[in-house]
RNA sequence: GGGCGAUUAGCUCAGCUGGUUUAGAGCGUCUGCCUUACAAGCAGAGGGUCUGCGGUUCGAAUCCGUAAUCGCCCACCA
């Protein structure tokens, strides 16, 4: 380490210190003795790459854990990724198409031979990206949502919520993406403002001599085929005569009955409402309140079937178009207007979801909501920041049960398996395999069924429905209950994570939590802030504003990265990315490093003794340490984590490299004295493993070169100082130095105005109270060869002031006086002002009786402060004949 | 439509239960420096009537009301 460049390169060191953590295995953990600190990560999907998102959401999760390795815990980061039933499977049937392959032609064997491959090829790529970034996860543990262990435990707790009545199949109207041919939950639907149509439709009444018609409003000219009622507000006057009619659907010439609810608007449009009991989720409650029949006129994809008439076999939008233009023809339209609407679309596929009737799995989610709701409320479960209590308890009183069926080949296969009971009716059985519901179907019908009397639901579960299980699964909690490290690790420390999957993901291990260990999954939740561009955009692929994080990494190293994302991430704030801060980030980097150099640099000698400047320096910066110990133990605690990093970069740049060292260093070319040296490192070693957590690499570099380390010693297990409470002496040592620096402040402006060079010494005159104790250090940093102090100052300097005490420096050319004059004025008329409204407060009875006796008193200080100060200000104009 | 949150320096944000704050920080800006660790640097300086209005109080960036603007969540009126 003798030549060291001016510079610092990250790509030197970084990869050689995490095969270093590697190879001695420093990442993993057993359960033993000592306090745990878990985190698992939010699984990203397996065939992902990292985005911004990821780096920010990885890096605190980083922070954290390497921050209580250092505080001697058995800290334990568990990776893993996510299967994305959705996703990867729409990617997938994306890649066959582009080589003339449907998914309809194979079978489910063969799509999912396809799906592994993906898997296998494009899997992990995430993880191994983590690594660059100093992830210091448990590798050893690496899951998945679809390895054996996980599968098992998903099939277990499906048959076991089934069992007990928390499972149920029914037909229900749910959201149906047309194009991947599944029904997806709530929460997976998106809407958007569209402008459309909204169409005005004549239903002729039915043997009505006077040929009367009524007209409906509607979005969806294109279900009209399965319109089983037209609906109208009993109270409305305006359709007063329409109540007991019958009305033909326009082009199908159906009739249908005119039903009233108080459900239609009167306002909107003419009152008149049709209803689609079969493509709509408020017509399917009418549907069912006034008994229709129900029509279904879409095939899965969302072409119209049988029911559809002459557009039978057509897509949804073309036949909107086809039927508008018909209904026109006929005379049947009566107007089309513009209109706003939101239209639901999958999330996934970007298709415009269709509500549709079908037989799928849901789970009751009251129960869950009972036990998954006061832990938050009651802080059991943490949430940072808090406002998202306020969230998570709006959606669990609103709860609705939760559809976990998936139409789809690529997930945990739904453990029913149906048969023919006796009577002929489809009937199932639900069993944790084939045989198991064998045996069930022959007890329970009584039949003698073979393996071939049974098939399996084709459909998959809900990735979530495997999520939800996480932190309990990486512990095999559901396989092997109150085993030795789900009791160890489980209730994980902090969960990091978006906002955006609350009620996805938090929510819902919050619930499984409580059901499989009857404890919380997490004691902490960080909600992350969304990753923007600094015009305030998403970061999205289509608007090409979200950078390569690999790049970055490349550009302004990992940990420069790293820094860059804290620097302007606070708890739950969206975070206007720049690659400023990651320049911020990169030039600290350099910083530290070159304070190294200097330190590294120095010749000690044993001899000589240690300077007075540098014995009270040493002594300040330690107690400096000290109170920033403090401040960043209690930062972390509240997650603070980018104010507590602000703290660590200003003592490390501030306190210690612009003043500690530079008051400390020996004038050129001469060694330095043993004991400020070894002071020096002491607390180059302390902040260096203060700056470990936010900035692995350089930390791990420079303290392996700090001292002679022992064979794979690591910084990731120096166990970070506690502060020492209430030192003493610290406040004042602290505020003393604070003024030192004031008064060095001011010499140095004073040489910038006058142009007098830094090595040439000046004398610092002195004219009011002034306390003498760091003057050593006043003398080095000032270049002074005396302090003296006098009654008056002579006419020919230069003066400041610091607090009452009036510092001047003598020069031997004149003043500008005109200035010098104006300045004081400036300042004499703020301090007069300052002192009237002090004086107004104190003067005003009522202050004085009902502010407390602190309040009061400090405002008294506050007077004769000021009235020194302006005593002081006048003098110095005095003697400068004003 | 309902709810939540925000608005403090050019930018990003602190300012916690009203008085130790004469409103702070980082970055950027301006000025002077290639001073023997670092120009990815050093030193110095400037910059805010705390979104508007009203109220409570001896005292308000802080509490209450109201308006405006922005953001998010929920709902999904055809």
């Amino acid at each position: 380490m003798n030549e060291l460049a001016s510079k610092y390169n990250p790509q030197e060191v970084e990869q050689k210190w995490y095969d270093f953590w590697m190879e001695h295995g420093l990442f993993h953990s057993e359960p033993d003795d000592r306090e745990p600190y878990c985190i698992v990560i939010p699984p990203p999907n397996v065939t992902g790459v990292l985005h911004m998102g990821h780096m920010l959401n990885n890096t605190i999760q980083d922070i954290l854990v390497r921050r209580a390795r250092m505080q001697g815990k058995n800290a334990l980061w568990v990776p893993g990724t996510d299967h994305a039933a959705i996703a990867t499977e729409t990617k997938v049937i994306a890649k066959l198409a582009e080589q003339g392959i449907k998914k309809t032609e194979l079978t489910r064997e063969q799509f999912l031979e396809h799906a592994w491959d993906w898997t296998r090829n494009h899997g992990g790529i995430i993880l191994s990206q983590l690594r660059k970034l100093g992830a210091s996860c448990d590798w050893d543990r690496t899951a998945f949502t679809l390895d054996e262990l996980r599968s098992k435990s998903v099939i277990k707790v499906f048959c076991d919520l089934y069992d007990k009545g928390l499972i149920y199949r029914g037909l229900r109207m749910v959201n149906w993406d047309p194009q991947n041919r599944t029904a997806i939950s709530d929460d997976e639907v998106y809407y958007q403002q569209e402008h459309s149509k909204l169409y005005y439709l004549r239903y002729y009444v039915a043997g009505d001599p006077e040929g009367r018609y009524a007209v409906v409003a509607t979005t969806r000219p294109e279900t009209i085929m399965g319109d089983t009622a037209m609906c109208i507000n009993p109270k409305d006057p305006k359709n007063e005569w329409l109540k007991g009619r019958r009305v033909i659907v326009p082009l199908v010439g159906r009739e249908i009955p005119v039903i009233e609810d108080r459900y239609v608007d009167m306002e909107f449009g003419t009152g008149c409402l049709k209803v689609t009991p079969a493509h709509d989720k408020n017509d399917e409650m009418l549907g069912k309140t006034h008994n229709l029949e129900v029509i279904d006129i879409f095939n899965e994809d969302a072409t119209l079937n049988e029911h559809g008439g002459k557009y039978a076999g057509k897509d949804r939008f073309e036949v909107r178009r086809l039927i508008a233009a018909d209904l026109h023809e006929a005379g049947l339209m009566e107007k089309v207007e513009d209109y706003t609407n939101n239209v639901g679309y999958s999330e996934r596929t970007k298709v415009a979801i269709e509500p549709r009737l079908s037989l799928q799995w849901f789970i009751r989610m009251k129960h869950f909501a009972e036990i998954a709701l006061p832990p938050v409320m009651e802080d059991i479960i943490r949430f940072v920041p808090e406002k998202y209590k306020n969230t998570y308890r709006v959606w669990m009183e609103n709860i609705q049960d939760w559809c976990i069926s998936r139409q789809l080949w690529w997930g945990h296969r739904i453990p029913a398996y149906y048969y023919t009971a006796a009577d002929g009716s489809e009937t199932f059985v639900v069993a944790e395999s084939a045989e198991k519901a064998l045996e069930k179907a022959i007890a329970e019908s009584g039949l003698p069924l073979t393996p071939d009397s049974l098939h399996q639901d084709e459909g998959a579960l809900d990735t979530w429905f495997s999520s939800w299980l996480w932190p309990i699964t990486l512990f095999n909690g559901i396989l092997n209950p109150g085993n030795k490290e789900i009791s160890y690790y489980y209730p994980t420390s902090t969960l990091v994570t978006g906002p955006d999957i609350i009620f996805f993901w938090v929510a819902r291990m919050i619930m499984a939590g409580y059901e499989y260990v009857g404890k919380q999954p997490f004691d902490n939740v960080y909600f992350t802030g969304i990753v923007r561009d600094k015009l305030g955009r998403k970061m999205s692929k289509s608007l090409g504003n979200s950078p390569d994080p690999l790049e970055l990494i490349d550009r302004f190293g990992a940990d420069g990265v790293r820094m860059g994302l804290m620097l302007a991430a606070p708890a739950g704030n969206d975070i206007m990315y720049d690659d400023s801060l990651c320049e911020q980030g990169r030039n600290f980097c350099n910083k530290i490093w070159n304070a190294f150099r200097l330190v590294k640099g120095w010749q000690t000698d044993d001899s000589i003794p240690q300077p007075e400047a540098a014995r009270l320096g040493v002594e300040w910066f330690e107690h400096k340490l000290n109170h920033t110990l403090a401040e960043l133990n209690d930062l972390m605690g509240k997650f603070r984590i980018s104010e507590a990093l602000m703290a660590v970069y200003k003592l490390f740049w501030d306190e210690f490299s612009s003043w500690l060292l530079e008051v400390v260093k020996p004038p050129f070319g001469q060694p330095i004295d043993r004991k400020t040296y070894d002071a020096v490192l002491a607390g180059f070693d302390t902040l260096l493993k203060m700056l470990h957590p936010f900035m692995p690499f350089i930390t791990e570099e420079l303290w392996q070169h700090l001292y002679e380390r022992k064979e794979g010693e690591s910084i990731m297990y120096a166990r970070l100082p506690e502060h020492i409470a209430d030192a003493p002496g610290q406040t004042e040592s602290i505020a003393r130095f604070e003024t030192l620096k004031e008064i060095i402040a001011g010499i140095r402006t004073i040489r910038k105005q006058k142009q007098i060079p830094q090595r040439d010494p000046l004398r610092l005159l002195v004219k009011g109270p002034h306390d003498s104790t760091l003057d050593a250090i006043l003398i080095k940093m000032g270049n002074l060869e005396a302090i003296e102090t006098v009654e008056e100052k002579p006419a020919m300097s230069q003066a400041f002031m610091v607090g009452a005490t009036e510092y001047a420096v003598p020069l031997e050319s004149n003043i500008n006086v005109e200035e010098e004059i104006a300045k004081l004025q400036a300042d004499l008329e703020y301090q007069l002002k300052f002192l009237a409204g002090v004086e107004k407060k104190l003067s005003n009875e009522r202050f004085v009786a009902s502010a407390p006796e602190k309040v009061v008193a400090l405002e008294r200080k506050k007077q004769s402060d000021a009235n020194e100060k302006i005593a002081a200000i006048r003098a110095a104009l005095a003697a400068l004949g004003k």
